[in-house]
Parts: structure tokens; sequence; C-alpha cells
DNA sequence: TTGTATGCGTTATCAA
DNA sequence: TTGATAACGCATACAA
């Protein structure tokens, strides 16, 4: 069932059923009803994909994730896809593993479908160029997840460095000295990056050595956690306290505390990121920063509406708010450490 | 750029150019050569609306999940995601989150794009007509995390029943005679209700008297499972073991237990169902069922793929394995609980 | 192996 | 307010 069909039904013009769907104003009350009538009747479905190639722009938008089921990810890439559906577009997403190639792939497949709008989570250091390569094929691209220095880039994000700054400067207010870090992978992920530079920076603002021996860079993940955490209590002289750039990482290492028979935060403490569900739940509650995932993803989606459906040429950047949530993981460190 | 204007600078048809692309054994080579070449110098990108519309057929994929960020769900999107592109497919994806209006939206959605095929996590009770209704629209579909009697839909799940029989049978073989469930809304989700009645069997089966009055439904999530713990406890007389068909329900339920200064497993018993990632390093670590939640959303897309590029009609029904995870949250009831 | 010509289901321009 | 018709960018049947 096509247009042409129903337009013979209706006794009008193919135009004017076009019409009747897309301008409604356009078309007389009456003859509207009748067409109407008659798609529902016939069980009539529009073909976006004819209509797309028409009108020279298509209403999706391509999405790259690193990944979709780890970390908050999904709760950015949940509420995007509300937020798309609000609007009347479709969202196509493509998980990158954090690997290159896949990323290209995804991002021609984006290309090919001549995606509106592109949300990219992050990117990959040194990839403005990339990006701006895109705005120049007319699509619109915002990222997320970060906040950049560039001053012609879409961003909806947040200060990576500054919030992990501020989680550290609670475990110097604290009274820790020594104060390790795992954290993932800082020379790929832009983000990455900037938490580990918050951390260093606050040590040194404090006069507190950085300490490579005590810092751990891996994947971001649970049993990854679990492993730096055993490397950093097995270091010469163990910090008192930890800061895991990921709470996936956070909760990894509380396994292994639990396991060396040390108490958190009696023995050690810890602070997380991301604020992940579980992360309140934990034993003890993990104090952590919080990150805006979900308002990410709907005002990116905005962002990315506002441009393409109003030709909004404005950079949009939004530095959004991090707080630091102090549950019971974190406390002073214990007398006996000073020589008790 | 477009084919036309390649096949130009080739001074060859547009025809040629699109066979380069599509049926490459059908051009002379060099000839082949030459087209690459210039598409690649200038950056041509293949317009994959105009070849779908023109080739009757899409490679894209619907998948519809309540929530993607939620319970394991995130694995099976991510998987689906990964094959999919792996198959060339472009999958979009849509929350249903329970609503059956916003599935309808998404369904229409998913039409309009003139998707190839379906992947329907679980679908509303009922809904086998609808799912017929699509296939007769020349949609593949797939029903995943369900075992479904219909003999003519395809499903990639897993026994939902049997599951949940295992998971109370455990809790009975250790001794207990008093166990409460904690279920989600089993009224709506076929699956859910699956486990209900396992449960319920299970109790049957081994002369336990089934006992509304330790039975919770409520949305599976922390805050809830947290909520009907409480309720269970208070209860004239509380159960000895709780069944949370969701490791969030029971994640939740461990905490409220914690808080009521009661211990697992000495004091009561849980066990979960899903196995998430954060199951694993619970305290104590939870008792779950592990569902194969990847390996339903890769198969599912294989399946789809068999029948949209094969055209293979054959009904695939795949029931596959869960697996009983026993850790550290069940043990035998104490024995006060007999009248020490 | 290559080219010609037509069709895919819309939208949009221009007249009526 | 409506209709006729030319795009839109590609695939394919058929002819060469």
């Amino acid at each position: 069932m096509k247009m042409s069909e129903i337009a013979e039904l209706a006794g009008v013009s193919i135009a004017t059923v076009s019409r009747a769907f897309r301008s409604p104003e356009k078309v007389r009350p009456e003859v509207r009803e009748r067409i109407l009538r008659i798609c529902e009747k016939h069980n009539y479905i529009y073909n976006a994909a004819a209509g797309d190639l028409s009108r020279q722009r298509t209403n999706i938008l391509g999405v790259l994730v690193p990944t979709a089921n780890k970390s908050v990810f999904g709760d950015t890439v949940m509420a995007i896809q509300e937020k798309a559906q609000e609007l009347n577009f479709s969202t196509i997403t493509g998980n990158t593993l954090y690997d290159k190639s896949i990323e290209e792939k995804l991002l021609l497949q984006f290309q090919e479908r001549r995606v509106a709008g592109t949300i990219l989570t992050g990117f990959t250091i040194g990839g403005e160029e990339f990006i701006r390569q895109l705005m120049r094929q007319k699509i619109a691209c915002v990222v997320i997840w970060e906040k950049l220095d560039a001053p012609d880039i879409n961003y909806v994000g947040f200060d990576n460095y500054k919030a992990a700054y501020g989680a550290t400067d609670h475990l110097i207010s604290l009274g820790h000295k020594r104060i390790g870090l795992i954290v993932g992978p800082h020379e790929k992920v832009g983000r990455v990056k900037k938490r580990f530079e918050g951390y260093k920076r606050a040590l040194e603002d404090h006069g507190l050595t950085f300490d490579p021996s005590i810092v751990v860079s891996t994947e971001p993940d649970l049993l990854e956690g679990r492993q730096a955490m055993q490397q950093l209590l097995s270091a010469p002289q163990p910090p008192t306290a930890v800061f895991a750039a990921s709470d996936r990482l956070a909760i990894g290492g509380l396994a292994t505390i639990k396991e060396r028979g040390l108490r958190v935060p009696r023995d050690i403490s810890v602070v997380g990121f991301d604020d992940v569900e579980f992360a309140a739940y934990c034993d003890p509650p993990l104090t952590t920063v919080r990150v805006p995932a979900k308002e990410m993803g709907s005002l990116a989606v905005k962002v990315l509406h506002d441009a393409i459906v109003n030709g909004n040429e404005k950079v949009k950047q939004y530095c959004l708010d991090t707080d630091l949530i102090i549950r019971g993981s974190t406390a002073e460190p214990r007398k006996s450490s000073f020589g008790q």
C-alpha cells in the first residue's frame, strides 16, 4: 500500500495525500479526514526511506558509545532514545568497544544512512579534526561525557578534571597523605586522561608527591579493579586511600580489600566515579562522583534537534555539574597509620 | 557526490558503478579498480536509503527492549549490535519501559523504516497475534528472553519457569520451609509470570504451602526490592529464605536485611535471578540464576539474518540453558528456626 | 562485460 | 485548495 493507491481510493492526487500528512493545514479538512480514514482502513504505512530520499534529509541520529552495557552509559543511551522518540527521531546506536576501526566502520554506516546528526561519547584523543569533517558534511555533531577546549564543537559534558580533583581533594581533606589511583586507559580516552590529571594536580596542590608506584591504569571493569587493588595493597608502602576513577573499578577493589581481611573505611578509604546504581548498595556504600548521565543524553538530543530542525548554527557547549556523594567508604585514616 | 558523478568521472555507466559495489564479480577487475579509486578520491559515500528504496529491502533491524540500561538487557542489546554490525545490519533500538503505547509507537516507527526484522524482548501477554501481523508484513520476527508455546513464532530464550523452579528448589533442598518471593510485574510480563509459576510449583511439589502473604510483586528495581524485603521481614511469620526473581530486587533486599541487623545467609537466605555482574561482588556474593543474555542477542540476530538474507522460512526456536550459580547468599536455615 | 531505461515511494515546484 | 510532474540516488531487467 503506497500513497498513490491511497490517492486513487480517495479520488485525489498523490500530492494531496502527501500534504494531508506533512502540511495538514494546506488541505481541506473534509478531504483530509477522508484520506486519513482510508489510510487507516487499508492500513497504509508511510515509507520513511522514500520520504527521506525525496526530502534529502533524514531524522535519524547516530549514537556512538564505547559500551552500552557498562558503567552508566546505559543510562545515557536510554535517555537519548527516549528523548529522540519524543522528538520523532530514530536512533541507530553503535558500540565502539574503544576500538578505532570499529568506530570508523560505524561512522561510515552512519554516513551511508545519511544521519542528520551524531552523538559521540567522548572521542579519541586528537579526534577534533575528524568531527569537523563530519560537520562539513552537514552532519550535526555533539560530544558528550566530555568538556572540550575546541570552541567550534558542540558538547554536553562535565568537567572530568575538576570532578577527579574534587574526589581526590575529599580524601586529602580527611587527612590521607598516601592516595592510590586506579584509572582506565588514560592514553586512549580523553575523559580518563582528565581524571588522571585532576588526581595528580590535587595531590600537588596539597604538597603530596605523586607516586607512580601506587597508580594503576587498566580496563575499567570489575575484575580489573580487583587485580589493580591487589597490586596497590602489595606495594611496599600501600596507600591509605584509593581513588578509583570508575565505580566498576572501585567495586572490584572493594572485593580485594575484603578478601585481605581489611575493612573499609577503617583500614582504607575508597572513592569511586560514576555513581552507578549499585554504588549505594555496596558494603559499605560507596562514596563516589555522581555524573549527569541521563541529562547529558537528553540534552544532547535537544541540541541536535535544535540544530537540525531549527537550523540553529550556534555552537552549544554545556558543562553540567557533578556531585561528590559521600557515603560510607571514606573516612579519616587510622591513627595507627601515623605510628600509633 | 553520487553514483552518476562517479560514473562520469570513470567513463562508465552508472549501472557499472552500482555493480562494482554489489556484484563485483560482474565487472572487469581493472574497471572495478578504477571506479573504487575514484570513489575513494572523491570521497563518495553510498546512499543506503536510496539503495534500500530501489531494492525494496533494508538491512535495518528493529530492537525492542523494556529498558536498555537495567538488568542484563544491556548485555543483550550490545550483543545484538555487535552481531548486527558484523553481518552488515544497522539496528534501531527502542525502549518500551513496559508501556504498551510506547511499544506501539516504536513498532510503527520500525514499520515506517521498513525494517527487515525485529527482535522483541518478550512480549506483552497475548501478543502473539500482533507478532503474526508483523510477519504477514514480511517482517522477520524473533522473540528473546522467553520460551513460547506458539509453534509458528521464532524465539531465542530460556525456560523462565524451569529456572525459577530450580532456584526455589535449591532453597527447599537446603531445608527451608518458608520461602518468600519478590517478583516483578507478573500480570504484565510473560517471563515474569513464568517465574512466579515456577516458584509456586516448586513449593507445591515439595508439599509446602503457597502463602500469598510472603509474596510481593513490584517493579524490578533496587529500591523496590528494598521495600519488598521490609514487607516480608515484617510479616507475622517471616520467611527464612527469599527468592527474588531479579538481581536488582535481590540486591535491594540485601540492603534491608543488613539494616535490620540480620545476616545473610545465617538468618536468611537470598537467591536472585539474572546474574548481573555486580551479583558476584555483593556481600555476601549472591546466589543467582545465570541467564544467557549475550548468547540470546547474537543468536537472535543470526536467526533474523538467516531468514532475511537466505530466505529461510523454517521456524527457529532455541531454548538455551540457565545455570544456578551458588555463591554465598544461601545456606541451611538456622537451627533456631526449628525451635532451638 | 557493459549500457539503457524504468521503477522504487516520497516531496516539492509550479500551474491551474 | 488541488494536480501534474520532475527530482531524490540507486538497482535491475533487458538489450547490446
